[in-house]
DNA sequence: AAACATCGGTCTGTAATTTAGACCGATGTT
DNA sequence: AACATCGGTCTAAATTACAGACCGATGTTT
């Protein structure tokens, strides 16, 4: 119904990480896989062209820091600002959901009085 | 490091929900604006063909389900699946953090000792 | 000494995806 | 008679992603 720009929550969120790559990035980051190569290396899927351009996009939105050594080769490392901290409940939600993804029905609580759901989430 | 498909759980999740429409759609649905037409009103950006798209890989996935109505004009309607419900976590990280998105320092406790955050996330 | 690897990327051309706009059929409204 | 609604599909054009080559300075291997 609402068009305005900042009115969904979400839509704000996945404004900053929602793209295939970047919660991934700052997952792997936030476990101290922190140089190009060594990210280029462990995601699956993404290759350089793509790891520079979000990272850039991360940096850009001050989520990610990059910082350079002036070394030979160069090494360049990334790390987690405080807004990039402040999205990780996110990535958090992600990971515990791909560590029990909902694939059998999850026999837990046979739930009975016919499957009720209605308040459901706010 | 590994390159396994199933090695990483936010992969895993991001094969889920990883794109830049399944997040808010999924919001969008559990607040009960399930209708195609008011879909696509109510989410800005989004075209008909894309939300098409979306809304068939959601099913597909089995995140969404979808319910015709025998009617002229013909209605459509798309609920949440418990696949779906439980992605939802996700998705109100998100929304949570859509609502107070870190853009002030978040005054609140001076945290002191030097901005320790050595162990951060497991 | 010559070739190759490392590091963090960029450049180019092609392949894949996304987009805008028209269109559909049955009915209700102006 | 013309237009709107509903939930889409089709086509062609624009945008984005991809693979592969390349860069410069140094270290390692042959």
């Amino acid at each position: 119904m609402n068009k305005s720009p900042d009115s969904c929550p979400v839509t704000l969120c996945m404004e900053e990480i929602g793209s295939k790559w970047k919660p991934i990035l700052l997952f792997k980051v936030s476990q101290g896989i922190n140089r190009f190569s060594i990210l280029l290396k462990s995601i699956e899927g993404i290759n350089k062209q793509m790891l520079s351009k979000q990272l850039k996009e991360l940096e850009r939105s001050q989520i990610l820091e990059r910082k350079t050594f002036a070394e030979i080769p160069p090494r360049v490392e990334y790390s987690i600002t405080a807004k990039g901290k402040s999205l990780m409940p996110v990535v958090q939600a992600m990971k515990k959901w791909g560590q029990n993804p909902a694939e059998k029905p999850t026999v837990k609580k046979p739930e009975s009085k016919g499957d009720q759901q209605l308040p459901l989430f706010g």
